[in-house]
RNA sequence: ACCGCAAACCAUCCUGUCGUUCCGAAUAUAUUUCGGGAAGGAAAGUCCGGACAACGUAGGGCACCGUGCCAUCUAACGGAUGGUGCCGGGCUUCGGCUCGGUAAGGAAAGUGUAGCAGAAAAUAACCGCCCCAUUUCGAUGGGGUAAGGGUGAAAAUGUGAGGUAAGAGCUCACGAUUAUUCCUAGUAAUAGGAGUAGUGUAUAAACCCCACGGGUUGAAAUGUCAUGUACACCGGCCUUCCCAAUUUUGGGAAAAAGGGUGGCUCGCCCGAUGCCGGGGGGUAGGCAGUUAAAGCAUCGGUGUGAACUGGAUGCGUAGAUAAAUGACAGGACGAUCCAUAUAUGGAUUGACAGAAUCCGGCUUAUCGGUUUGCGGUAUUU
RNA sequence: GGCUGCAUAGUUCAAUUGGAUAGAAUAUCAGAUUUCGGCUCUGAGGGUUGGAGGUUCGAGUCCUCCUGCGGUCA
């Protein structure tokens, strides 16, 4: 293969979208916080091949926020943040295997979306440091 | 020009870069490229009404739920429009005019309730007034009486005269008010007039009566494909007669257990490798439904109006499913604050809010702007 | 996308068929008791009955519309 362009798009096959699978994610998953998100990650077995390297989810609580406009948003910035960062990720993974991940906002209230990426890329270098690096 | 009220409409805009989803075309099947479409007036609340779908279709009665002045509009409505009555405000030449509200059938079919106060709260005698009897002359007992008294949200039609022992619609006159009959106006609610019978408190968003309407369940409906399983296990019921055949099979008739018909009942229907119940197991994925106007706007015509008409012109249809419609940068516009000092500069910021089968309404949230109408104030001609 | 229930002092609950100033326990505060504190006793404060309208002479209670919090479905 040659230089693969760094590309930033999110297309269905990289969206968490099986309840089975999700389901089983948040039984038998791990987890760890890094404020104000939460990762939820399985690592996917091999005989059920998944053609990218990570399958997202997005979720925001009903709870803190009432109204589905700000949840909406809420998750978009998230979407449009993992989106632009997620690059550096694949770039440690390389044929590790692949995971199943679900990215859960845990704040009360609404940030801008320069301070939710600052914060997606820490979370995302915490991510490699614990489960790829070891 | 400004202020207030009401109604209708709009709901920040433009450019670039990076993305999401659907449709179409090409490439040729990992994809990539090009073109086009992509939230709302409330998408919300789920308060009503439909379309559509499934089940049922043999209906009747009861129960239950909803609605409640009249007419019209509408696919339909608990919605809208116009009118009538009632209530409240304003003006008034006192006749009315105007604005707003109105769950507005029946209390003269029956039942219930009306605390406290008051003699008494719906078969009203405490004080008072009058009559009769008794009397120790203080009064006591019996009866009549709703004119006077205070209480209360509400006290039994108001005023005057006659009448009476005292009084009373007991009688009369002028009113008030209710029911009903006739006449006039109106499609009607109702209004006006005349006659008759009355004076019957309030409450039906207390029970209730009357009239009208309502089959039930809602896209997690429903159909279909795939996966999976098992005529598995436990309990209950499994009738009678006739004919052929011959030891359980076929046909016919009746009908039991049981089941269906929304809740009850009558009635009806089903009913033998079957029916009902229990408990357990499996799948909860794909496709269809699923993206179309009971279309919209302007002009014309009809109507007081809601609306209708389809004559003319133009516009036009989001389809996701852990759920798309976004992010960043720059500019314009608006708002707020600060500074200079009336035009610029800087900072902050962009209403309510996100489709989930689709329509018509209602209700609630909403920064700001535009238009129209009405009223008020000031100035000019 | 539907269906359905609840809301009363800080907290847990009452309030008869609509009737007067919405009660009780606990918590809080003050006083008494004690060397001091606890226990105990006495007293006080604390409510727009979730909000807004309506019916009624009179609503915690009846009706309508909102707000918030639950429960449920093949």
């Amino acid at each position: 293969m040659k230089e693969e362009k760094t590309k930033f798009t999110f297309k269905k096959e990289e969206k968490l979208k099986k309840r089975k699978v999700i389901d089983l994610l948040f039984k038998k998953g791990k987890s760890f916080p890094q404020y104000p998100l939460r990762w939820v990650y399985l690592k996917v077995p091999p005989e059920e091949e998944q053609k990218m390297p990570v399958q997202m989810g997005f979720s925001v609580s009903k709870k803190r926020f009432k109204k589905a406009v700000n949840r909406n948003r809420i998750k978009r910035l998230l979407r449009e943040a993992w989106r632009l960062n997620k690059h550096k990720l694949y770039k440690q993974m390389a044929e590790s295997g692949s995971y199943s991940v679900m990215i859960i906002y845990t704040s009360k209230e609404e940030m801008k979306f320069e301070d939710l990426e600052k914060k997606m890329k820490k979370s995302i270098k915490r991510f490699i440091k614990q489960e790829i690096d070891q």
